[in-house]
RNA sequence: GGAGGGGUGGCAGAGCGGUUGAAUGCACCGGUCUUGAAAACCGGCAAGGUGAAAGCCUUCGAGGGUUCGAAUCCCUCCUCCUCCGCCA
């Protein structure tokens, strides 16, 4: 949720912001509708406490002619507060509407870009930051994409995930399995390295928690919701992770607080179809290992820079083809300042994976979060929160298996070897 | 799932209808003292809204109610602890 703040003081800035989303004309009247609302907030506000201050010390009157034994006097005053406490309801009535739909409008509102995102409203419009300069994959005459590598070595199964649960749940066994567990170790150890606290949060999460990270009421539909205990299934760690820090005043000598976690992700992807959900490409459960850190707002930005090296270097070590997208206003995140999206190239497949998601949030989530920091002068402000898909699996998983094939069998990265305890997948399995 | 007892400031812990936003202690910050530190002493120390400020208002797990007035009484929910049951 967007501070008022910035829009009564850079209402120009977030005006620009908002085109780069996509606003129209029409929808831009949202920022003088919030900022009318609030101004009848504060009037309305104003009168209340006005009020209140009248009955307060009219009851204290009223104590006082009790203790004095004039209940007389006491009594006539009664009816003058129930008077002023009509008055209150009304005017607590309309303050209540007021703050309702102000809430509304404000929760509709997306975050302002950061003035360096570019324009473009679709995927198409997103700009490459970092190329692949390197050499691309070269693979045999017979390559294959990653679902049919997956059979023939009896890595996943997905027609027994379907069969169990349902489509996009595959099921990974022996080696392939064996990979999973791999690369969450693997990820988990390179964060620890990077000075991220591990943490195992709750997989599902209460409304508030979906709330407070933008979630809701944006992205409803993504969610699978267990109406019994009214919980969501987490769509990513960065949901538990983020919460931890709820309501909390950190000192700013504590800033960064850096945490990481491996969770299971599960997407209901409602309305996906055709080559992009094929294999691993789009599942509605997948491991990731997230990265969260809450930020001195002067440094946030830097700080996301040293979050997209981090992801480099793994994709690095995994000797895996990427580059980095710059996200577009319009293909961004509804809560994101600014977003660069990690893709990775998949040969078996010719194309680019979407594998990781590195977002700087400013003061956005911390707003709805009401996460904040005391300065040296005892004065609180709200933190940014920043985090980062560091990495998702599925598709690292995909790419590795195309990119590293051969008509004898897949080779396994040196780096990650230590952890699969294996070095090659060859049809002997 | 059943029975009982709690949820108050960063922590501990009073208050149980009328200057209680909240005693007291600890922690923390500033000062005096000291070569320095400790101790001792003095002072400060919740958040939000509004306002230039003084101030005013709100908040004692959450929501609702009773009352002129509620941290204090009533109802609902959440949560924690103890005991019983069940269980990886």
């Amino acid at each position: 949720m967007i501070e008022i703040q910035i829009l009564r003081d850079e209402k120009e800035r977030a005006i620009m912001g908002l085109k780069k989303r996509g606003f129209t004309e029409e929808r831009l009247l949202l920022v003088d509708q919030i900022i009318d609302l609030d101004d009848r907030r504060k009037a309305a506000q104003t009168r209340l406490d006005g009020l209140l201050s009248e009955r307060n010390s009219l009851s204290e009157e009223i104590g006082n002619f009790f203790k004095s034994g004039k209940a007389a006097e006491a009594n006539q005053l009664k009816d003058k507060v129930q008077s002023i406490k009509n008055e209150a309801e009304t005017v607590e009535a309309a303050l209540g509407e007021i703050k309702v739909t102000l809430d509304e409008l404000l929760v509709s509102l997306p975050n302002i870009p950061h003035s360096s995102v570019p324009n473009g409203l679709t995927p198409e419009d997103n700009v490459v930051y970092k190329a692949w300069s390197k050499e691309m994959p070269k693979l045999y005459a017979g390559a294959v994409p990653h679902w049919e590598l997956a059979e023939k070595y009896n890595l996943i199964d997905f027609k027994l995930g379907a069969f169990i649960t349902g489509s996009g749940f595959p099921l990974y066994r022996g080696k392939g399995a064996r990979l999973q567990r791999a690369l969450i170790s693997f990820f988990l150890d390179q964060a620890q390295n990077a000075g991220f606290e591990e943490i195992q949060p709750p997989l599902m999460v209460n409304s508030d928690s979906a709330y407070a990270t933008g979630q809701l009421p944006d992205k409803e539909g993504q969610m699978y919701y267990m109406e019994k205990d009214d919980l969501y299934l987490i769509p990513t760690a960065e949901v538990p992770l983020t919460n931890m820090f709820r309501g909390q005043i950190i000192a700013e000598s504590e800033l960064p607080i850096k945490v990481t976690g491996h969770t299971p992700c599960f997407r209901r992807e409602a309305g996906s179809y055709g080559a992009d959900v094929k294999g691993l490409n789009r599942v509605h459960q997948f491991d990731k290992v997230e990265i969260v850190q809450i930020e001195h707002p002067d440094r946030s930005y830097e700080t996301l820079h040293k979050m997209l090296d981090h992801v480099a270097q793994l994709l690095d070590q995994l000797e895996l083809p990427y580059r980095i997208l710059h996200l577009c206003g319009g293909d961004m995140g509804f809560t994101s300042a600014l977003t660069y999206d990690f893709e990775v190239f998949a040969a078996g497949q010719q194309r680019w994976l979407e594998v990781s998601s590195v977002s700087n949030f400013e003061s956005f989530q911390a707003n709805r979060l009401k996460t904040r920091y005391k300065d040296a002068n005892g004065k609180i402000h709200l933190v940014h929160t920043l985090n980062g898909s560091a990495l998702a699996l599925a598709r690292i998983v995909a790419a590795l298996l195309e990119n590293n094939q051969s008509e004898e069998g897949i080779r396994i990265p040196a780096a990650l070897i230590p952890y699969t305890g294996y070095d090659f997948i060859g049809t002997a399995d």
